[in-house]
DNA sequence: TAATGGATGTTCT
DNA sequence: GAACATCCATTAT
C-alpha cells in the first residue's frame, strides 16, 4: 500500500525511523525497480545545524519547506544526487535522506545502472541508490503521493532498529539521527561524524 | 582492513 | 573562493 500524506505530516526522526522496511518504486523506462529502505536519516530545519534549511530557504531546499511527501534530490561533491522525502508541514522544513536499500525488483537494471558492479553493493549509499535507480534532479519537487514515476509502499518493521550520528556531516554531530537496520548487510559502510570538539 | 586523496560541479558567502 | 548530507582507486598496515 502507497504512503498517504499523514506518514510523512510528522516529526522528522519519527518519519525516518518508520521509513525503514518501507518499500521504495521507481518506475524506470516502464520497468519497475524497487527494494525495501534500510537506512535513512534526518534532517530538520532552523535548530538543525546539518541541514541544507537551517540557513533558511534558497532556491536549492525551497523543496523542504513545502508540503510533505516530496522527493527532495539535491546534486553533491560534484558528482553524486541524494534523494531525500519531505516531511512536516508547510514553513516548518525537514527531510529524510534515503541512505541506503535491499534491492528486490529489477536488480540487473540497478546494476546496469551503476556501471561498476559490486552485486552486494548497489545502493548502500545515498550516491549509489540514485544512480541504481535513475534518480537526478528532474525528479526534485516530485510528489510521491501521487507520483507515477516515484513512490513509497508500506511494508514490515524490522526486528531491530539502530541509530547512531549522522555520516558526511561536520556540525550538528551529537543527534542521533540515523537509523538503519541492524545487521542487514546492505547497509553503507559509512562512519558517523566525529563529535564536533571546541576549538 | 584502514587511511588517504582525487574527481567533479553547484551553492552560498 | 570555500564548502559540500560522496564514491572509488590506490597506498599503507
Amino acid at each position: 500500500m502507497r504512503l498517504r500524506r499523514a506518514f510523512f505530516e510528522r516529526y522528522t526522526p519519527a518519519v525516518a525511523r518508520d521509513l525503514l522496511g518501507c518499500r521504495l518504486v521507481r518506475i524506470d523506462g516502464g520497468r519497475r525497480l524497487s527494494g525495501v529502505i534500510v537506512e535513512t536519516e534526518a534532517y530538520r530545519g532552523s535548530r538543525d545545524p546539518a541541514s541544507h534549511a537551517y540557513a533558511g530557504r534558497t532556491s536549492r531546499n525551497a523543496v523542504m519547506f513545502g508540503p510533505a511527501g516530496c522527493a527532495y534530490v539535491y546534486f553533491t561533491m560534484g558528482m553524486h544526487h541524494c534523494l531525500n522525502v519531505t516531511t512536516e508541514f508547510p514553513g516548518t522544513p525537514g527531510a529524510v535522506l534515503l541512505r541506503a536499500i535491499e534491492p528486490l525488483e529489477g536488480v540487473s537494471e540497478m546494476v546496469r545502472n551503476r556501471g561498476s558492479g559490486a552485486p552486494a553493493h548497489i545502493a548502500d549509499g545515498p550516491g549509489r541508490l540514485t544512480k541504481a535507480l535513475a534518480i537526478d534532479r528532474r525528479l526534485n519537487g516530485e510528489d510521491l503521493v501521487t507520483s507515477e514515476a516515484l513512490w513509497l509502499e508500506s511494508g514490515s518493521r524490522p526486528a531491530r532498529i539502530e541509530t547512531s550520528g549522522r555520516i558526511g556531516i561536520s556540525k550538528g554531530t551529537a543527534r542521533r539521527w540515523r537509523f538503519f537496520v541492524e545487521g542487514s548487510g546492505f547497509v553503507s559502510s559509512g562512519r558517523p561524524a566525529a563529535k564536533a570538539q571546541n576549538p
